[in-house]
DNA sequence: AAAAGCTTTAACTCGAAATAAAATACAATC
DNA sequence: GATTGTATTTTATTTCGAGTTAAAGCTTTT
């Protein structure tokens, strides 16, 4: 699995500076950075929370890739405009935060398919992924944090059949229902123009020329990201963990790529219609239709799985 | 901190062990088990969920402390009528459960107080607590799962900032006051009568002598209960976990005891009345009640809260 | 003074070996 | 045949040492 050439330096980071690369092209975009521009190693620190070391090592790289040159003694400056780094990135190797995404999907994957066993050790796992124990528990945890997986009591551990089964879908998008319309009733609403108008531009481009190119994660991404700024107006923290934690659980099942284009398509456009009800200050309004947006997707939802589940049999090990 | 002696061999068995035995008990109370009951280890398998090792340890562990009697090759009885168990309980040595929740609490607490930095490496817990590292971790893995602590990009955790800020406790408040209405509202709404009953006569018999006898912890976990039995007739599961996390991080808070009785005595009452409400079918009422009930105890939190951190200052290093 | 370049320190990860203990299989007894 | 008693196997925890690397400190250059 792991690559054993180590002819390049660029082979020779590791996941975790690799993210750190990313990051810094992520910053470089948002913020355009012309050509020629200076990437101090401070203001890097400060941006990402993290030492200079592992900056360092990231613009080593990225000075490889030829995202950027250095000059001795004066650091590291951009390359190219900000906005042709795009191709650029794809030479970095794939970083942590990524790999790690994989495994998580990779055993929520083997899960659902029934090629892991309700009941798991640790070793089998660590057997079944070749990982040393630490990233097993790493992934357990972060499993049990979603509410997927509980520690047995003795040893083991436990899945929970949560999501699997269309009541759990259903009980999902009920949730979604009491708590996302709540949030734009809340008394601290209070929506951010630059955020909305960000929102309303990813919204258009998607409906302009994303849903057909882009990938199922990334569509989901966009679509669920645009939830949790609506519900992060409401300066409530507690509704917007409850709707990430929706909407972990939710990417796991929908990231396989069974989207209806259609249904994609009348959902930016009730986004749309979101954004505006938003900006002229009709909450009330924004809520009522917020709830139905969720309610049709609900019933959706809910009549495909079971269309599913009569033609293919599938979860019937729960 | 760890006993030495091994003279008996009650101090020789684990903490696991340890709360099997206190389960077994439990369980003997509630079925209400007589004397000379034959405790088979094969039931025991079934209703505690582990093997027949431990159980036959924490039968062993029962038997020292003179809780039932065994009779070579034909196993353990009781040698009590269940009720007269109580008191032979306290001779149990601290199940894990309970170690492991300590170790939470002070954790909590020692952060709380403002005794561990916001930013904080393992190896300083495992020194300052005497501690493997492998505890450390699932302490700490807990508390990210409730979200008071993740891990830092790089190395380190770093604590979050949540419940102590009067806001946090203003906000989960108002997120109660959106989800546990909803909840009685929800079309699956369905009250069990015999969990009903059983939650009127704990707030019948906290009004009428617990108030002053029970431990704070104690009637936390009543009053948490009694809002968790609740939501949990709306039958969805995401509405119930959402309750929980939020009274796993009152309780933080909350154990510490500085309860006003009389607050605690209109609470029950409310309970009670709330009680009549769903007994009698009227779930419109019964949301709009519990909403005010949320209301009025957020108004004195806040309030409270505010006046408290005028006065002393805690909480200033945030 | 601020930033880059370089060195040192300290924290984490991993693997192996030893230990503990839960799960399981098997034998003996009622 | 079901249940207890005992032995074996499997899984998990702990400790220790080696290796890796992020963080922090110091020096040099601009």
């Amino acid at each position: 699995m792991k690559s054993a050439s180590s002819d390049t330096s660029v082979a020779n980071v590791n996941g975790f500076v690799t993210s750190i690369a990313a990051r810094i092209v992520d910053i470089a975009r948002k913020d355009e950075y012309p050509a020629g521009f200076h990437l101090t190693e401070q203001s890097l620190v400060a941006a990402l929370g993290v030492s200079r070391t592992p900056i360092r090592k990231a613009l080593l790289l990225l000075e490889e890739i030829g995202a950027v040159e250095s000059q001795p003694n004066r650091g590291f400056f951009m390359a190219k405009p900000a906005e042709k780094l795009q191709k650029l990135a794809a030479k970095l190797p794939a970083p942590q935060a990524e790999a790690e995404e994989d495994d998580y999907l990779r055993l929520a994957d083997d899960r659902l398919r029934g090629a892991i066993a309700e009941e798991v050790s640790e070793v089998e796992l660590m057997a079944r992924y070749e990982m040393p124990r630490g990233q097993v528990l790493r992934l357990l945890n972060r499993m049990a944090k979603e509410g997927l997986v509980e520690r047995k009591p003795g040893r083991g551990w436990q899945f929970l059949p949560i999501l699997v089964t269309p009541a759990a879908h259903d009980q999902s998008y009920r949730f979604r229902m009491i708590i996302e319309p709540a949030g734009i009733m809340e008394p601290g609403f209070k929506p951010d123009p630059a955020a909305l108008a960000r929102c309303r531009r990813e919204q258009m481009e998607m409906l302009d020329r994303g849903i057909a190119k882009w990938s199922p994660a990334e569509l989901f991404r966009i679509g669920a990201g645009f939830h949790e700024v609506l519900i992060g107006f409401s300066g409530n923290r507690f509704l917007l963990e409850a709707l990430r934690n929706q909407n972990r659980l939710r990417r796991i099942l929908e990231y396989r790529g069974n989207l209806d284009r259609n249904s994609l398509i009348r959902q930016c456009e009730e986004h749309l219609k979101l954004i505006d009800l938003i900006e002229a200050g009709a909450r009330k309004e924004a809520a009522a239709f917020l709830r139905d947006h969720l309610d049709v997707a609900r019933d959706v939802k809910t009549t495909k799985e079971r269309a599913h589940k009569r033609v293919s049999g599938l979860y019937n090990h729960f």
